[in-house]
DNA sequence: CTCTGGTGTGTGGCATACCAGATGCACAGC
DNA sequence: GCTGTGCATCTGGTATGCCACACACCAGAG
């Protein structure tokens, strides 16, 4: 074989569940399920006529998702979106705030220095002020930021588990990030994170990392009622 | 209708893919996987011959699976049980220690007082010459243990993801508490979490459960190369 | 003997047909 | 008008058959 023609490895997964697995995945983050005016009820036979494949592989996409806890599926009777109450919000929160705490102590312990000015330089895209003006764009790079410690943390088991409980949040966190006064306090937090990393201080890490995702904890449970009449409030206007 | 009698609802789930899932599950965490001799390979047909029914739900119940980690999918080469190494697990039980410690902090808060009494009888059957001499039911008892952590804490989802994780652990920690050197110091250290926990300590309770499972995992460190000769030996020997 | 291409068999992926429980509605009986 | 019975229909669950790819094996060319 001429070694000057090179040929990439064709991809290996390329099963149409998978495929609308990730495709089912994303439109139920993207969609607002807090909008009670979502239809939460799907399909099976309609995506797979949609999708022009049969339902074989959109029912194993299913089963996936429905084993996430994205969808529940009922015998006979239908497969309906999951909209998740404030009590469970909130448990997912407290998870989170676990992963990330640990994932903090670990990285004051095993992350070489370059993975931590990785860290500086993500925060320091933004002062407060900035992120207040641009509180989308800050909302990413806060993604990011979470992200990052979970990554050096080197465990990518608490990383995955950190994604997975993230995903539920998505659509809640759309909302908290609106909230402009929480962003500055949000850079203040993030500072004081990175300085415990980089000074190593395991404890103090796992601390503030806790208290910065109960805040949202917090926020999130004084804020819920004002988070359904504004999903009220945009549906009637729909309507 | 008269009320006299009353009549449970039938049980919801009777899919054979449920059942199937279980099923299949149990058999593979009391499979020892790290048995090298042990036929990593399943195969859906088989599998769907021997248990009477035809492969879609067999293969419902392996798309589960794999989705937990237990399996890998391979389109067109086989089904094959996952066998996890050093590195993986020891992820793993960092990730418990970090669900676990939450649990144990939050129980700091809301745990009822029965709910702590609870905790102290579980604890209270076995002395430390006790655990050693009965170690195999001393394993159950500190499973109970740390099962009761988790659900006092009232959070359901740090509990199912704990279960979750536990799940994998199984065959590791079927071999690590054979090892009555661990028993006295289990004790000990449960003695102490709880009368952290009685104390509403929920920093101290938290620091407590963290290094206790941390000693868990420096021990499976230790010992892995053990484990897996043990299970050559074994191995060789029925061979 | 070595290498190459063909071929048979095993395996998971997918499409399809059918089943039975769930549901909603119309219509008969009161 | 109200009730409840029966039927048409919808939905997820299961069985089956075929397909394409992976792989081991074999035969023939060199």
């Amino acid at each position: 074989m001429p070694e000057s023609v090179v040929l990439k490895p064709v991809e290996g997964n390329f099963s149409l569940g998978d495929h609308i697995y990730s495709e089912l995945r994303e439109a139920l983050l993207e969609l607002d399920v807090y909008n009670r005016n979502a239809d939460l009820r799907l399909d099976e036979r309609g995506i797979a006529k949609q999708m022009g494949v049969s339902r074989t592989p959109i029912r194993e996409a299913l089963t996936r998702l429905a084993q996430e806890g994205f969808v529940t599926i009922q015998a006979r009777k239908g497969i309906f979106i999951n909209r998740k109450d404030l009590p469970e919000i909130l448990e997912l929160v407290k998870v989170w705030a676990a992963l990330e705490s640990m994932a903090a102590r670990l990285a004051c312990e095993v992350a070489s220095d370059e993975a931590i000015s990785e860290l500086r330089m993500i925060a320091a895209q933004f002062s407060k002020d900035q992120a207040k003006a641009n509180i989308d764009e800050y909302s990413e790079t806060n993604i990011d930021f979470h992200g990052a410690i979970m990554r050096i943390s080197g465990c990518r088991k608490l990383q995955e588990l950190g994604e997975d409980v993230f995903a539920h949040l998505v659509p809640i966190r759309r909302r908290a990030m609106r909230d402009v006064d929480r962003a500055d306090r949000s850079v203040v937090d993030h500072m004081n994170i990175i300085e415990a990393v980089e000074g190593r201080e395991a404890d103090l890490a796992d601390r503030l990392v806790r208290e910065h995702t109960f805040r949202l904890h917090d926020y999130i449970a004084s804020a819920w009622k004002g988070f359904m009449e504004l999903e009220s409030m945009a549906a009637d206007a729909k309507a």
